[in-house]
DNA sequence: TTACGGTTGTGAAATCGTGCACGATTCATT
DNA sequence: AATGAATCGTGCACGATTTCACAACCGTAA
């Protein structure tokens, strides 16, 4: 990373980048060597003007009348991400989502790996979900002793989210991505993200037309 | 309804506005009979004048020196959503997460209920998830012609996203919740949202400090 | 009736994000 | 060496969104 000593990079631009370092993966399976900053638009949908604003948070990557060479494009956006080695994550929450979760191969192309599942119902503790044995969430500060993850994913009902959120923060969890329907409340310092599926749908069910939606 | 003859409400407005529904439903469970704006910034986080614009982009709830009576907003507010009866949703994809979904008891929360499944595995089709029969995704056209739903659900890998995506728009869906890491190409008149559980881990990975990542 | 504490709705200011437009750079060709 | 086509990086203007700040309003109590 070159430049960027201050801060302040917008949220939609990083938003962007993970887009982009999903494109350039498959524009390296397919060979290409480079890219110009209009050829990423042709894919992402996303201005070109915007992409080369974008990047230049971060510094000059490419260079005029050429483009930007694919791999070393990718690469520098992984070091920005912080994912050029692989990321470990826990999960609480070993429900049919949380399930989904472990078993979603796409995380590992972004070097994802959760590497800890805990869960609070001792049904499920000690049983296996896919490759991972299911912990106990009261052992999660002892067992991330061990696994070292900074980003935690929350996929619990509403009503205990806050609580595996303290936990989690006390296990040294810097960054959380909620899936629970709460508002979280955490100390400085630590980022959450919320993704709320019927939030999704609601805002897709206000741009139906009234006739439509009868 | 009372105003927005126009158009234009920012859709950072939308969001919040599924996000005031949920708080409004929990304080009506607690026998909230009033709120004001400030109670709403306590409770979700939000700036209440920002609460205060995002209605205004509709009409006027509140009576001033009072607030807002609960039971009312939240009914204005699913109107304004298009939830106020219930909304059937399909979904294409019966995999981990399309599992997920269909079992997940918060859609109906707010008047969302899953009422078609499909995939294309001859495996899956014919076997029951939950209360539904999975069906052929070849048939999508001709069921949906029957359960009338405007809003689908994508819960299938990337390289069929876009195809399942142009199904679904000639069933005659015209609001798709896209959980495939790709950009769907969709006509005019079709709205779509993605959900990338990748791309949010992406953003949180950024945010650790160097030497919390190592 | 008047005064007061609390609260809304909204114009206007401040902030933030996007996209244009252009100077500067690179390579290929003559 | 000079020309031209392609492309980057970025200042700036525009548009969108948030926040402020205040007039108008409501109910209560003296």
């Amino acid at each position: 990373m070159r430049k960027n000593n201050g801060h302040k990079v917008p949220m939609p631009t990083l938003e962007r980048l993970a887009t982009y370092l999903t494109s350039l993966t498959e524009l390296a399976d397919q060979q290409v060597q480079t890219v110009s900053s209009s050829d990423i638009e042709q894919v992402t949908g996303i201005n070109a003007a915007q992409f080369r604003k974008d990047l230049s948070y971060f510094g000059e990557f490419g260079r005029p009348g050429i483009g930007y060479n694919v791999l070393e494009l990718r690469s520098w956006i992984a070091q920005i991400l912080k994912v050029e080695r692989e990321q470990p994550v826990i999960l609480v929450g070993a429900g049919n989502l949380g399930s989904a979760l472990v078993g979603y191969a796409g995380l590992g192309i972004q070097n994802f790996r959760i590497c800890g599942v805990f869960d609070n119902n001792y049904n499920k503790i000690g049983r296996r979900l896919w490759d991972q044995e299911i912990m106990d969430v009261a052992t999660i500060v002892e067992a991330n002793s061990e696994i070292q993850a900074r980003i935690g994913v929350i996929a619990v009902p509403a009503s205990v989210g806050q609580d595996v959120a303290n936990r989690m923060i006390e296990a040294g969890v810097k960054s959380i991505l909620n899936f629970a329907p709460t508002r979280l409340k955490v100390p400085e310092g630590v980022v959450v993200r919320n993704v709320d599926f019927v939030q999704e749908l609601a805002v897709l069910a206000f741009h139906l037309s009234e006739d439509e939606s009868e």
